[in-house]
DNA sequence: CGTTAGTTTGAAAGAGATCAAAGGTTGTGG
DNA sequence: CCACAACCTTTGATCTCTTTCAAACTAACG
């Protein structure tokens, strides 16, 4: 990797090379003018963080903001009494953090070891006050989450628990199949970036309920659970019949929108 | 009002004046110079929709973009056999359409009487292209409905139907104290802009368990039901304690994200 | 006034949560 | 390499909240 040296929070104190960045061409900095490029090089600071660390804590003063250039992350929210929710999932070359606040809305939990690349709130907001490509770069990323938000509120709303955990496997596959851009086959093995505890928490319900549907979709030859962290689908078609809203997981449409924040 | 003339499909055909625009100080164009604010003119067309008329419909081609100019929409998705879920709520200044896509994501029901101010979309990505100010805009307003989605996803995701309601209200109170530019006080009367099946739709609930929540928080001295469309709240602070977030609410935050779209 | 749509209330059923315990994995130290 | 501890996952039994089905009530409107 090209990271060459790291003090004890994680920071890089120097070099990164930018044209190996596996989120180059699909990051907030990806379709900036030469320039501009270098100025982001200028201010940016490559940082990590371990599994289950907290990248952001929601109300604390936002300092910086970048993108997630390796691993995954989750951002969550929690009521008065630790009921939490997660409301968004991150991967590499999402953007992370939000110009124009100054307080963290969400908390921002590493699903696994992450690498961020990150700049000053100061410093990017100037960058964007100057650069119309970084600002419509970011604009599409964000309705792009927008409108995933809105589609995974239905099934938050009013999807049964069986119907939430088909759609979030639908979610990964399409996911997996868009960021190794190959086509979703009839079958689809995937691997889970979460623990039981974690999907609960994405979904809406808890962990016993989680697993009796993992359970009953075995059953039903849906999935076949190949240990703790590993599923196979034998076939998508029917897995994606059990959603509720197959025609939307079928439609293109969807490998759009349901990423994070993907383009083509 | 400015509309002199009107076709059968409620287009005008002629001059608005856009001087007395009720959402000139913070729709997509309240930050354009004024040559850009020309185009705009030229390229705009006013509309008309009745209460209940679907503006959009997900899954045709996304023909224009625009700003909600008077009255109040929602937007909505629906699993196939039926079951809703509103996933958005349109104020005006509120912007309608997504540049980028060329399909509509979610159903846009007019919630009242509601007048917007159009463009086809090629001709609004042009601007958009071209203006940093409205791109700017325009990704401040999506990045602020982005917040507030998350934010409800919590909502649907982990509160009971009695928190759900409590919310609705707390979001209502904020929105008309934004709007009308003045504090919250302790008290406070909302006007409903839904029926309760719409409320329904929105907190993830059926009419039944909506209209039951209303009694109980009306037996609990929380609310006085004045009237369908009218409750009033005689103590705000005891209200939001019934929400599971009132820390949220009471913050200032909030404020801003819960609109729709609300700028300083 | 009577009709209709929207709202409230009641009783029963169902889905998911909660409480509790047993099985499996993973990792560590002997 | 085995044994044990800690953690995660699965399964079971029961309870609770929301839905469903049904009917009564109320307000708006012709």
């Amino acid at each position: 990797m090209q990271v060459t040296s790291r003090d004890a929070t994680g920071t890089t104190t120097d070099k990164f090379n930018c044209s190996v960045c596996p989120v180059r061409d699909h990051a907030v900095c990806s379709r900036c003018n030469p320039e501009e490029f270098e100025q982001f090089k200028a201010i940016r600071r490559i940082r990590s963080f371990s599994k289950g660390a907290h990248i952001m804590r929601a109300g604390e003063p936002m300092t910086s903001v970048g993108s997630l250039t390796r691993g995954s992350a989750y951002l969550r929210r929690s009521l008065e009494d630790g009921r939490r929710q997660m409301v968004g999932l991150l991967m590499p070359g999402d953007f992370i953090g939000r110009p124009g606040r100054r307080e963290v809305a969400f908390d921002i939990i590493a699903g696994t070891e992450v690498q961020l690349c990150q700049f000053r709130i100061g410093d990017f907001e100037r960058i964007l006050q100057a650069s119309p490509a970084v600002s419509r770069r970011l604009l599409e990323m964000t309705l792009d989450e927008l409108d995933a938000a809105r589609l995974w509120m239905l099934v938050l709303g009013r999807a049964t628990s069986r119907e939430r955990l088909t759609s979030l496997f639908a979610l990964l596959v399409q996911h997996d199949a868009r960021h190794m851009s190959r086509k979703i086959g009839i079958s689809a093995k995937i691997e889970l970036p979460f623990a039981r505890s974690d999907i609960a928490e994405f979904l809406g319900l808890t962990i016993e309920t989680v697993s009796r549907r993992f359970s009953d979709l075995q059953g039903d030859g849906l999935i076949r659970i190949e240990g703790r962290r590993k599923i196979l689908i034998p076939d998508y078609l029917a897995l994606i019949a059990e959603t509720g809203d197959s025609e939307s997981w079928r439609h293109e449409f969807h490998g759009e929108v349901c990423l994070s924040s993907a383009v083509e």
